[in-house]
DNA sequence: GAGTATACTCACGAACCATTGAGTAATAGT
DNA sequence: ACTATTACTCAATGGTTCGTGAGTATACTC
């Protein structure tokens, strides 16, 4: 139960950017400096699966950088798991 | 629990050529004729989502096809429930 | 034996993805 | 004021995916 998603939640990147509003730019970015990982990952071509936790996140994610909460604090928080 | 589905057991068409032996323009062939289906798909690009049931499917109809059964006859079985 | 059907196989274009390095505007620090 | 950091943004390369149409070798049908 705790490790299982529904198959009409899983995203790539361009999803993502499509539902978050960020730009792929910006998410792949995001993932650069590991402020959020992906959930799983092709073993053929590399192709990055998100969820729709992923998306509840970046939608928390937004919420603070529109207070120009800095990415560092933002990550800490993520990290801490209070975010 | 019916419909969920473990992150690690998500399948592009490439991952399902180099896990069930198929060469991905057979397995493109078979999604032509509705052999199988897949699971899910993006909504952004239109990519393919597979799982574990499909690798099963296809192991499946790889030995029947190894028994030179005719596809119309496997699809009929398939959609039977019987195989 | 000729024609048809089967089961692939190939080829194409357009869009997408991963990775990386480099560029930039705005802000923060000294 | 000058420098450094932040948070993107852009560009380039190479591989992947989709959809479709067309080609082909083998098997089947008449």
């Amino acid at each position: 139960m705790t490790e299982n998603y529904n198959m009409n939640e899983i995203y790539l990147i361009g999803d993502l950017a499509r539902l978050s509003g960020f730009s792929i730019d910006t998410l792949n970015y995001y993932l650069r400096i590991g402020l959020f990982k992906p959930k799983g990952r092709s073993m053929h071509n590399g192709y990055r699966y998100f969820d729709n936790e992923t998306i509840e996140l970046l939608n928390k994610i937004k919420e603070q950088r529109a207070k120009h909460m800095p990415i560092r604090y933002i990550k800490r928080r993520i990290e801490d798991g209070i975010l």
